[in-house]
DNA sequence: TAGAAATTGTGATTTTTTTCACAGTTATTA
DNA sequence: TAATAACTGTGAAAAAAATCACAATTTCTA
């Protein structure tokens, strides 16, 4: 691994990320840091502080090539490895996620769901079944599992994450709204999609 | 309002009100900030500074109230104004946003979604109607949105919020990979999911 | 071809955020 | 009741992040 980058680097550099697939599908060659410091209003100085911890160099009075930016970003981003994850909880967010056919080019694999509602399980989700939950041994034990997205009511977000610290899961991607209580070897990414809401109603009562 | 509170703070806020929420669950009258946290993983001292913002005491030895810590949230985080929405493009990921019964009560009424599949328009989601995004303006002119929710594919994604600035809604928040480009008198808060992954994914490679 | 304009890359500076350290307070215990 | 332990609240210090400022370079224009 290269030198440390900071979370708040890379949170900008997949927002660069998306900037610059729109601009591939613009059919668009260069791009410079003010052009990206405007879209997401921040300094251009910022723009290429972040883009130094890349291995990139851009052109004076050009830019940088957009192609080989975006490139940069997916290696220091680690798009290469892939990430098999399992989604707990076939809910509507769980079906949205499951259908949401950008992740595996994101080098996110979603092998299979898990429920506990009878009616569910047996079903397919854009081609992956969903499984019961008391099943889930059943997929841990042969397959590497990387990360569990739990979409889970948050009555069930604590124990369900239980389950899944003894099935030796060690990444968990929280879109319940609770804060789980786990061993320390285990990381856990808050989505929080009402905390966002929240956030962004603050700014609105300016 | 108040003086001004960091957007870090307001972050944080949004899991102490998570964690609160729990705890009341729980019946449990008072809560400390070493306890708050040791379940977020930062230094106490932070969690004191951010509840000094709150008109709010604790007390010595003992803690906060819940029940009142979290009303002052509440109070500084805005509860209080409910916020009219739309819900622009009812995919998958629409029509999950539609469906979380959570929104209402904080604050964030979901009025009606718009597509341009006639096969879904006219269709009802959670008691809201789907109608077609031509007639946005029908809305627009009657009742006051404070905001769009948008979750269009990225490909239609700036052309929708061109539509929505021109029907002077100020506030996107945008769940389309992409980076909106609108006038600076609108805001836009991307949610970026695809994003986030990414940056949970690069912890991930330790 | 000379001057102007636009851009990168990066040290230095400023601002913001986090952590430290500890006085003051209160409940508990021996 | 006195000592102890567990808190809060907050200035001071440290660390991190953002911004500034500018030299160096390259393209464009007249």
């Amino acid at each position: 691994m290269d030198k440390k980058v900071s979370e708040k680097t890379i949170s900008r550099m997949t927002l660069y990320h998306c900037i610059l697939t729109d601009y591939i599908m613009k059919d668009i060659d260069t791009i410079s840091s003010p052009q990206i410091a405007s879209l997401l209003n921040i300094d251009d100085s910022q723009v290429r502080k972040d883009i130094s911890f890349l291995n990139n160099s851009g052109k004076c009075r050009v830019g940088y090539l957009v192609k080989e930016l975006k490139a940069s970003i997916e290696k220091t981003l680690g798009f290469s490895k892939p990430k098999n994850a399992i989604i707990i909880g076939a809910g509507n967010l769980g079906n949205a996620l499951a259908n949401y056919s950008n992740f595996s080019s994101y080098g996110l694999n979603v092998l299979a769901l898990f429920d506990t509602n009878k009616e569910k399980i047996g079903t397919t989700i854009n081609d992956k079944k969903v499984y019961s939950i008391t099943e889930i041994n059943k997929l841990t034990s042969k397959i590497d599992i990387d990360m569990a997205i739990l979409t889970v009511p948050r009555e069930y977000a604590q124990q369900t994450a239980d389950l899944l610290v003894e099935e030796n899961i060690k990444y968990i991607w929280n879109f319940s709204p609770t804060v789980l209580n786990v061993p320390s070897e285990v990381q856990v990414w808050n989505e929080n999609l009402m905390g966002n809401f929240l956030q962004f109603a603050y700014k609105m009562q300016d």
